[in-house]
DNA sequence: TATGAATGAGCCTTCATTCAT
DNA sequence: GATGAATGAAGGCTCATTCAT
């Protein structure tokens, strides 16, 4: 048999690592972390229990990475959303656009993002996964601070961090609540109330 | 010689039955349930291991209980800090009086209130006490929508629902980010935004 | 008030280990006795935990004194039925009168008869139970090896070994299949085959 | 370097579950299956203790592996002794030939005897236990009506009931007394009486 | 790269027993 | 005589992790 090319390898791994962090996602979405065995991740993910420890450390590692990929993926998709907006529009329209896509991301990664937030709360245990959320998190404050700033919007700062909150507020009693909550009138109220003052 | 008196049986088992209360409630908010192991409850709590069972029915009755009596407690806080103020002032000053508390508790407390959050993100499994959770929450929405009603304030449904998430907004950020978020301004801020729409 | 008479004192005492002694021989004969917890016999007997080991010095002798009880009072019922006809009365009549006890007796007694024999199969652990129940039943036996020789029957030892032997023979089978086991069929037959030969 | 083969995986697992199965037989036969605990199992067997739930899912289903194997185990030995007289020979020595075989099993298996019976009488807890062992003695005993209908025996049914409880009365009185139970003679008077009748 | 048998620490829980009252 | 709070050893079981292949 011919040697396996470099690349051949390559793709193999990624793919591996992948299957596994797809599996590990989904359970941990679904039942927690501590709950998911990592027997039950190798089992969904098609692959030995023993494989998973040539791609992460641990199950804490593979946790982190879980994290990290789906938290970055939502960070990057929402500042993408309205990227298109921010030069030509009224800050009105940049943000019912944001709006519209945190509702749709919310309602569509609910699990996904319950947990996230379940693992904001672990500041003590698990530190390096908490700066690696925070530090996320910012990139996306920032940006949003960024924004405010453009619109000459005074006290950008604050208000920054006021919407958010807000936003992640909306967010937590939606994933509290479910259907009880008026996630789209509570939106619409929000809007209103945020643009009407000092516009 | 005679048996222990019935009330001398009660005040040993109510003293017992707080001291492991304490020391979960300190042990599940300091780390998480999960990794809080029945030893070190007892550990804490001075007592044995298998005396926690003469008084709960369980680990997740435990915890249960722990969060009833916290979750309960913040409520009926938070509560009876405004009535006084209800009938006699002005919304902005009520909704002043309500932050003013809700930012002490939430200092005072964070490590519980991490805790809880992180629990009512639990939906599948404990739904006994997200379910719990659930209900004292909604006591107290519900009397903020009272609030707003009685102020004749408009679409007081969904504006009780904005104030609670928002306010719960606030609070995640500040329990994840610490003292790195500007709690006060934001809340002066917020305190603005709020009242002075449709005032 | 006047201290308690001796004599009430000896009837409380009766009275209580009776109580134990029911409840555990019920609780025993229902679920086993490792099952069997002291906390649910104290339960049933209604009285508390600690009180057994007033009258019993642990768990093991109370299952003994239980089988004691038990097993004497079956050994005496079965000899006082038979005893009047011992005399008067021919072999065949006077088996026939035992059979029709040991039926009765069976059949009301099922779950304890399944736990003396399944206690009587213990032969390592618990050798003070095992010693007594051979005692009581060897003594059984001995009344009927007596009663074969009375009757003049030939090779009494094997045959009254045989004959007990047959019984507890036909009373495990009924135990272990119950109703599917036609007891009366086979006790006929019993008799015949036992009171043909040799007669 | 490259995984174990298929082959020797089941040859491990085959040998590792062989290993348990006979260190649970001898311990659960010796000292009954409750004061048998999974640590004494597995240092018997000379393995961890987790390595058992790799091969059972619990204790009661180990203990339902251990009696199927020793009990169906005995059933064909017993089948399997006489089948080649069956046809040829009278009654009588076939009977003969199965006393004389039953006599050695129950020598040499007394413990595992011991405890099957005293399995048998537990009906209430693991009724799976209890079917399994029923429908192996019930095929045995089938067999035996068998026999008897092919020797046009009158009254085979009850017939066949009456020998089979004979057997295990036999068995259960040599279990409990040991060599006191002068267990020759028996058979020898038992033969006697069951075949001189209706002969 | 990939497997899965094997480990062992640690988990939650039960329960016979003790003892102060 | 009687109580039941308290103990602590032991039980069954899970699971992250290792390692020979």
């Amino acid at each position: 048999m011919a040697p396996r090319k470099e690349e051949d390898n390559k793709k193999i791994r990624k793919e591996s690592k992948e299957k596994i962090l797809v599996a590990a996602l989904e359970l941990f979405a679904m039942n927690g972390y501590h709950p998911t065995s990592i027997s039950r991740i190798a089992e969904r993910a098609g692959i030995s229990k023993g494989l998973m420890y040539n791609y992460f450390s641990g199950k804490e590692d593979l946790l982190k990475e879980v994290v990290k990929h789906s938290f970055e993926e939502s960070a990057n998709l929402l500042l993408q959303a309205v990227e298109p907006y921010i030069e030509k529009e009224r800050l009105q329209t940049i943000l019912r656009k944001v709006m519209e896509t945190f509702v749709v991301m919310l309602k569509e990664n609910a699990e996904i993002w319950k947990m996230s937030v379940a693992l904001s709360m672990q500041t003590s245990n698990m530190p390096g996964i908490h700066r690696m959320m925070t530090q996320i998190f910012e990139k996306v404050y920032f940006r949003i601070e960024n924004i405010l700033q453009l619109k000459e919007r005074p006290g950008a700062y604050s208000e920054a961090r006021l919407l958010a909150a807000t936003m992640d507020g909306i967010a937590l009693h939606y994933l509290v609540l479910g259907e009880h909550f008026p996630l789209d009138e509570v939106v619409e109220n929000f809007l209103t109330k945020f643009c009407e003052t000092g516009d």
